[in-house]
DNA sequence: ATTACTAGTTTCCGAGTAA
DNA sequence: TTTACTCGGAAACTAGTAA
């Protein structure tokens, strides 16, 4: 049997406490009707995943040990789905871009929001990372995770889209990786920018080999 | 649609990159038919959560980006169901048990597993606390973390059931909390075992308010 | 308003078949 | 071996009724 109504059952409340819900409401959340969401509560009352107390204005729930278990089992799961996520780091070897990194950056548009949602005033240009097979993997998860969004825009003549953000270190100094949200976008590559010349700073230049840490929290 | 399906492809291989996978193996996770494991597949297809190529040995399928923000949304559900679980802190008032806690700590049976699977050897006897009600909810949620079991044994005449433990700290002493996996075991109470006497060393005695913090990790 | 049962419909599953 | 289809039976759903 699914686990959704009993997760469900888990949001609705604290787990650990009981919650007082009716089949209505009940069925809101599994987004089906009352009839089915009573079953549901039946069903899972007979599995012992829960303790329910029928009273005449709707019920109280109570997930039992057993059904805490099943939900803890299924989290853990995702855990080893996600868990590595939290160690998110890419190596690659720096590259030239088309140099339109410079341009972009330069735009109001864009420019106003690094200074908002990043607190720092881009250097104007990006440090274009070449990806290792495995860091393009990586990347790929990187993509789920929370990020900060630069949000498109038009300037008239063209329209800018939208960008991912993610605070990220390179060598210990704080910058972001940016990845536009076009479709196309080569996924083997990663662009840095940071509040300084990350050339200069890092002493690197095409073919040298960095590492690129996310910065969590 | 169920997610279970898309979490066993993202069990099955690295999320991000491509899993070689046939029907039939698919069918084993999904404890169900080929038939059934290839709808799903077709299913999952058709709504952009995977790609594949169909080959004549089998399929590679790649969980798409969409796919992955469907588990990881699933996944923040479950963060937020048992996130707090991280800080677990029980607080409540020292009183005076049963003094049936000093005969079992003593037992051959579990004294020698406290030494090996805490690193002590308690302290004859155990210090009793009587949970405030918002702990009472949150030592239900301690059931369902990792813990540290104890196996039950029998000596001849009577049988003593197993018994699980959880490593904490109490005003910076290291003990454990121990929970008889007893049904009728009361749920307000929790007994604490110490390499040290705990009444002692705390300078508490009966009605004084104590704080158990559970060790992560 | 509830919960729970009955009846009718729909969906889903799994065996068999074809490619 | 595969994948993908068809088809008969089983399971689940929704609507309606009763308490």
């Amino acid at each position: 049997m699914s686990l959704e109504p009993l997760k469900q059952l888990a949001l609705a409340g604290d787990i650990g406490s009981s919650v007082a819900i009716s089949s209505a409401k009940f069925a809101q959340r599994l987004k089906t009707s009352p009839q089915t969401a009573s079953r549901k509560l039946q069903a899972l009352e007979e599995e012992n995943l829960i303790t329910r107390k029928v009273l005449s204005n709707g019920q109280e729930v109570t997930i039992t040990e057993e059904g805490m278990l099943a939900l803890w089992k299924e989290y853990r799961e995702y855990q080893q789905i996600f868990g590595e996520i939290e160690d998110l780091r890419l190596t690659g070897l720096v590259c030239t871009g088309l140099g339109e990194g410079r341009y972009y950056v330069m735009l109001e548009g864009y420019l106003r929001q690094f200074e908002q949602k990043l607190g720092f005033t881009p250097y104007p240009g990006t440090l274009n990372i070449e990806l290792s097979p495995h860091s393009i993997t990586t990347r790929k998860k990187l993509q789920i995770t929370d990020n900060i969004p630069l949000i498109g825009f038009e300037d008239g003549e063209r329209t800018f889209g939208s960008v991912k953000c993610f605070r990220a270190r390179i060598n210990d100094l704080h910058g972001a990786i940016i990845i536009p949200n076009r479709k196309n976008y080569p996924d083997n590559v990663v662009e840095i920018v940071a509040p300084v010349n990350l050339r200069e700073h890092l002493s690197v230049s095409d073919g040298s080999e960095v590492e690129v840490v996310l910065c969590r929290a």
